[in-house]
DNA sequence: CCGAAATAGTTGGATGTCCGACTATCGGAA
DNA sequence: TTCCGATAGTCGGACATCCAACTATTTCGG
């Protein structure tokens, strides 16, 4: 059923090493390896899909946020704040959205530093288009199943909010 | 214990959202933020922590990957496999730890298309600082049990497995 | 033995992300 | 009311990553 299993062979190979060298905590390093493999995996095959509609995830992630506010505009720094980006990579996507004409910056008339961004018919459009070939490569989960994608989801929600002392 | 639980409410929310449209595979797509988000966390604790060293999560991969090696020395080709990445990104990555003294470019007497890295006394000297570091911050992994972690970690490998029709 | 295909690495371009700094504006406290 | 801190966005710089294209070598098939 499946490929070499690449990937597997070179966890389990790091994991090898470390403990050789006596690390402790080599748990917490193969899930963070595993966590940030998944991840370059998972997007791949994300951006690989959303390419074909000149989309990337980060991009498709704005304009799906758009989709849910009311009246399809939200503010700048409210984007930010719901896509856990920095302020400027919400200038740096809204810049290529409006550029290619998706969404369109209006000025808040009652906040002249902030700006409000809009959804645009031919975003919106192209959101409903791109979300349909996720749809079907199912957000590059593969071939796993329901229950195991929850499983997985709790898991990933624990390492989400397990305190660091500091604030996230 | 935990602090607001932003990270919980913001997936728990996005569910909701795409819920009321209608979406299929709505746990694929929870399953691929969740992975993106605890990514973006894990990954940030990590460089906040080898900041301090002067270091990133991809150059340190590089130095540990190296430190494994046969005479703490590789290609730059097998570099790439091994951490997954592409060429041109060995390359850039590469460059900065030349730049920092850390490794050095040597010629591969075997092949003149070749470059073999060698990790420098430098290189390998901060490596072993940045490794202590991250053991104390659990590489981000937070105050979760070993025993989760192998659940996830786990769960992490079948994404890695998980059939897509095309290789990786 | 020779030329085509494959491989190693680099360069240039695009995207995404962060940080620090800067401008403009808002808002609250003295 | 005025001034100072907080907030909204942008800009420049640094880094990471990918792709396409290019050079230099190596390798292999005829």
């Amino acid at each position: 059923m499946s490929s070499p299993d690449v990937g597997l062979d070179l966890i389990a190979e790091t994991r090898r090493n470390w403990e050789e060298r006596g690390l402790r905590e080599v748990d917490a390093m193969v899930a963070a390896t595993s966590i940030a493999r998944a991840h370059q995996i998972v997007l791949g095959r994300i951006n690989q899909t959303l390419a074909a509609h000149d989309l990337t995830f980060s991009r498709y992630e704005a304009l799906a946020l758009l989709s849910f506010a009311r009246n399809e505009s939200m503010g700048m720094a409210r984007m930010g704040e719901r896509l856990q980006v920095h302020p400027t990579s919400v200038t740096s996507t809204i810049d290529r959205l409006e550029r290619d004409g998706l969404v369109a910056r209006n000025p808040n008339p009652d906040d002249r530093r902030a700006t409000l961004v809009q959804l645009s018919p031919d975003g919106r459009a192209l959101l409903d288009q791109a979300t349909a070939s996720l749809e079907a490569v199912r957000w590059g989960m593969g071939d796993i199943g329901d229950d195991s994608l929850g499983l997985l989801s709790a898991g990933l929600s624990e390492v989400r909010n397990s305190t660091r002392d500091d604030n996230d």
